[in-house]
Order: C-alpha cells, then sequence, then structure tokens
DNA sequence: GCAGTGATCATA
DNA sequence: ATGATCACTGCC
C-alpha cells in the first residue's frame, strides 16, 4: 500500500475518534539528514472546553489559541518548566479539542518523544504537513481494534468527574523492531 | 515519594 | 510584580 500523509479531513473529526485512529499511524519528523518515523502507539483526547482536564476549558488565551483552530494543525505546549507535549488540533474551528500524543515507536512518554524528535514551539500552530516538517502518514499498518486498550487519562486527577472518562488509547502489545527505526532518505525536495 | 524547572495566567 | 499551577520524568 502506498503510504497515504493524513490530511485535515482526518483530523476534523470528534478528538475521540481520531485519537483511536491514530494508534498504528506513522508520526515523521522531518530532519536536514532524512526523515524519522515512528509508529504512534498511545494518545489521549482532550475534548472542548467543558472537559475540565482540557486547558482550553479555563478560556480561550495565547497559550490555548491553537485549539481553536480547525483541526490539522499542531498544539505543542511546555509544561513543567522543562517538557514539551505534541498535541494535534482535532474537530472545528471555534470547538477547542486535541490528541496528545503520549508515545511513538521505542519513546514511550509524551516527553521522551519530543526530545528525541526534537520537538518544541516551532511546531505550535503549525500545520501537520510535509511543509512544516512535521506530519503523520498511514502507511498501511493494521492495528486490530482488540489490541487498542482504552484506560483513564495520565495526570488529570484535579479534573474531577473528567479525570476518570477513558479518553486515552494505548496499543497492547507494543510492535516489535521496526518502530522508531530512523530511515533515511534522500533530502526531499 | 517528590524535586526540578520556567512559561503562563489570574490577581493586584 | 507576585504566586499558583502544571496533559512529566527520573531519581530517592
Amino acid at each position: 500500500m502506498k503510504p497515504r500523509v493524513l490530511d485535515a479531513s482526518f483530523f476534523a473529526r470528534p478528538a475521540l475518534v481520531v485519537a483511536k485512529d491514530l494508534i498504528g499511524k506513522s508520526l515523521v519528523r522531518r530532519f536536514d539528514d532524512g526523515d524519522v518515523r515512528a509508529i504512534i502507539t498511545e494518545t489521549e483526547a482532550y475534548i472542548g472546553p467543558h472537559d475540565l482536564a482540557c486547558h482550553a476549558s479555563k478560556g480561550r488565551t495565547a497559550r490555548t489559541e491553537p485549539m481553536f483552530a480547525p483541526g490539522g494543525c499542531w498544539y505543542v505546549y511546555f509544561i513543567y518548566g522543562m517538557h514539551w507535549m505534541l498535541n494535534a488540533v482535532t474537530e472545528g474551528q471555534d470547538y477547542p479539542a486535541a490528541v496528545l500524543i503520549r508515545g511513538a515507536g521505542q519513546w514511550i512518554g509524551p516527553a521522551k518523544l519530543t526530545k528525541a524528535l526534537e520537538i518544541s514551539k516551532q511546531f505550535n500552530a503549525q500545520p501537520i504537513s510535509p511543509e512544516s516538517g512535521l506530519w503523520i502518514e498511514d502507511r498501511g499498518n493494521k492495528v486490530s481494534p482488540r489490541k487498542i486498550k482504552r484506560t483513564p487519562r495520565i495526570n488529570v486527577d484535579y479534573a474531577g468527574d473528567w479525570a476518570a472518562k477513558p479518553y486515552r488509547f494505548v496499543m497492547s502489545p507494543l510492535p516489535e523492531g521496526e518502530a522508531g527505526k530512523r530511515v533515511v532518505k534522500s533530502r526531499v525536495r
């Protein structure tokens, strides 16, 4: 199967659907000397102004502005004084929702992933497409629905009733070998 | 179990 | 200007 770059039509859907569908897709980061691909293994959905775990539940601010954009751009923010979090914005304009990418390839943990792939604010509010240097592909990797576990989200205990909602998706068991391998190609363009 | 670390935002 | 908070990690 020919790889398909996921475009805005993929992301402009309910955050829960996108979060689940992203499991098994390939996150691609372009560097000067080649591309790095990693299969997404863990995601979390943050859904709308009423979700107390969603940053946008505290209002539309400079930081959360990208979440209000139409699905298909990145929302990257800094936390705990040292970590960058990578989120794909979903749903439609003015409805703040996003999917946190918590694990891909050999990197398990959202801050490990962004550190390894050198992802920081340079991608915030940028389109999820090759043009920005960071995108997602469907490379035909099928993940059986029974291998996708649903659990509550991590570290959102402060969010009241929303803390218990099963908005986290994890591939189990994790893939072996190929995932996270660095693929060096000739420079594109 | 908890320190580290600093941007962000509400409060003043 | 100040202080609280925080979608984490790694060490104790």
